[in-house]
DNA sequence: GCCAACGTTGGC
DNA sequence: GCCAACGTTGGC
């Protein structure tokens, strides 16, 4: 089992909104970078993500959620009508991938970037390196767990 | 809204 | 293969 960091502005696709879905499911699409399309095809079954908030106020880590489904061809890269299109890609060539992901829990308390960042744990986190942009990116399980234990108190 | 940091593109 | 120009991310 892995653990990983999964970024979403809640403008446009909040915890909330995933809270919402059938199932509390969705694919996790749209991810239009190498490094982290990488990590997604990493991604097993039932391994565990942080749902972390950016571009919000202020940006925290809101939830976490379990990788249902592992990679697959995220067929919005080659729909001319998606956000995310990609006119590199196609059916034959989808070059970019999606997994799915269920909630697992909204946690009572949101853990912001400041806090995150006051903790000497984890001082070696993707997330708080300067000028760090990666939307999915791993985490070890002892950050996983320093931080779902801090969303609980 | 600003802008630093980073990734990608494309000319050479 | 280098690197300048450009576009994007995301904190502030």
């Amino acid at each position: 089992m892995h653990y990983w960091l999964v970024k979403s502005e809640p403008t446009v696709f909040s915890i909330e909104d995933l809270s919402r879905q059938r199932n509390q499911t969705t694919g996790w699409e749209g991810v239009r970078n190498y490094q982290a399309r990488n990590f997604l095809r990493a991604m097993q079954l039932g391994d565990k993500a942080l749902f972390y908030h950016s571009n919000a106020k202020p940006p925290a880590v809101a939830g976490s959620v379990e990788i249902v489904r592992a990679a697959y061809p995220d067929e919005t890269a080659w729909d001319p009508s998606s956000d995310y299109h990609d006119p590199r890609a196609s059916p034959d060539n989808p070059v970019w991938s999606r997994v799915d992901v269920r909630l697992v829990e909204i946690f009572p308390r949101q853990v912001s970037l400041d806090e995150l960042r006051g903790l000497k744990s984890l001082a070696g986190m993707e997330l708080l390196r300067r000028g760090s942009r990666l939307s999915v990116q791993p985490v070890t399980a002892a950050e996983f767990r320093t931080i779902e234990k801090l969303a609980r108190t």
